[in-house]
DNA sequence: TGTACATCAGTGAACGCGCGTTCACTGATGTAC
DNA sequence: TGTACATCAGTGAACGCGCGTTCACTGATGTAC
């Protein structure tokens, strides 16, 4: 009897989030402007007045789409810095030892279309307002932020054997990532980023380890 | 009379030309599938039937911006190559002298939509036939042979401080620009590509040349 | 030098399909009294 | 415990617009003889 209630009503995922799950998929496959509603619904079994129940146009869709984006870049962040912070007192040691991580995480994406919103939005990045366009900067900003960060403590216990400006290194952690995700999506060679990661940890490691 | 005869039918640019440069700026800014033929042809000036004078279809439009892309591309990499090696004997001095030479050309870019289209394309690759998609991957692999060739010239001459992986180290550039034009655009800071690339040619540096 | 034909670079009108959006409505569940 | 109402999570039908594509046609220029 529970069985047979339980079959009538299933517990249904949160179909909004389901939605979002598409739309990610969709869109790092094809573009926004290729994605369409329709087929977001067909992948979640609704009709299309109950996608409109959820977003209340396109825009929102996208906006919902960078929000949810966002949260998930924080928590990677998070567990790659304070994973790394846990393991190691020295700030050097720690921030190499969250590097090789971000690499071994990188080289497990999905094998299908791996790719990053942000570069997918900011190639199309007329097709959305300016609220979603900061949302992106904003992403963009707090890993700089958490970087910079990492490298003024380094750089306070180890002074860098050429000068170097910690914003430019800073950022070379996204770059990488964003550039890395398009060739091994274009040479379909997943292990292009993990080794372009690896390499930037070579330099880090050959920047401010004490010579000898 | 020369001078009415030829405003009567003025030296029309290439309109297949036309074309393409402006099908280039609208799909950098807001992707293919949301680029319409009917706004190249309100850029250009001619019918919708005229554009399909020129290309059979959309699939053609894609695949000629790649082919022209890819004819730039290649034009840039000559340039960047062939003028530092004319000034310098030293195969490491002459790249180094070349990477500066790629970073003030970076720096240099159109204000407005600056970006690649491989990156572009490569985000939106499902819209897009095997054909062109391998054409991309072609273009990137050119990269990974010119710069791979570089360094295993400097390499012979100069061994490097630590293990390095000559291809890895030679997607770098590419990755750099790729990773870079993002940064650039959605952090509205131009600045950004051109020391990512000169950090870079730091590194090798730090590589290659010999310690003291 | 004049005529016939071919090619180039388009025009103009029409097509059908898919898209995002709206609107009135509904059946199941939750809450107040 | 029963009734009234509100909210949640959708359904179903219709809309108009813009899109890529097709087809018959054209006026200017180039080429053969």
């Amino acid at each position: 009897m529970v069985q047979f209630v339980m079959l009538q009503a299933p517990p249904r995922k949160d179909t909004r989030e389901r939605l979002l799950e598409a739309a990610e998929a969709a869109v790092l496959a094809k573009g926004f402007a290729a994605t369409s509603i329709d087929e977001l619904i067909a992948a979640v079994g609704i009709t299309k007045s109950g996608f409109f129940y959820h977003f209340k146009d396109k825009a929102d869709l996208a906006k919902a789409m960078m929000l949810r984006y966002l949260e998930q870049d924080k928590a990677l962040l998070d567990s790659l810095f304070d994973r790394a912070d846990e393991l190691n007192e020295d700030p050097l040691h720690g921030f190499l030892v969250g590097l090789k991580m971000f690499a071994e995480m990188m080289a497990n994406l999905p094998a299908n279309y791996p790719g990053c919103l942000a570069a997918s939005f900011a190639y199309q990045d007329t097709l959305f307002n300016r609220e979603v366009c900061a949302l992106n900067a904003e992403g963009m900003l707090a890993w700089r932020r958490r970087f910079r960060e990492r490298f003024e403590r380094i750089a306070e216990r180890y002074p860098p054997r050429i000068p170097a400006d910690l914003d430019t290194l800073a950022d070379t952690a996204y770059t990488l990532a964003e550039g890395g995700l398009i060739l091994n999506r274009v040479l379909k060679d997943p292990t292009i980023l993990p080794r372009q990661i690896l390499q930037f940890r070579d330099f880090v490691r050959l920047l401010f380890a004490p010579a000898g």
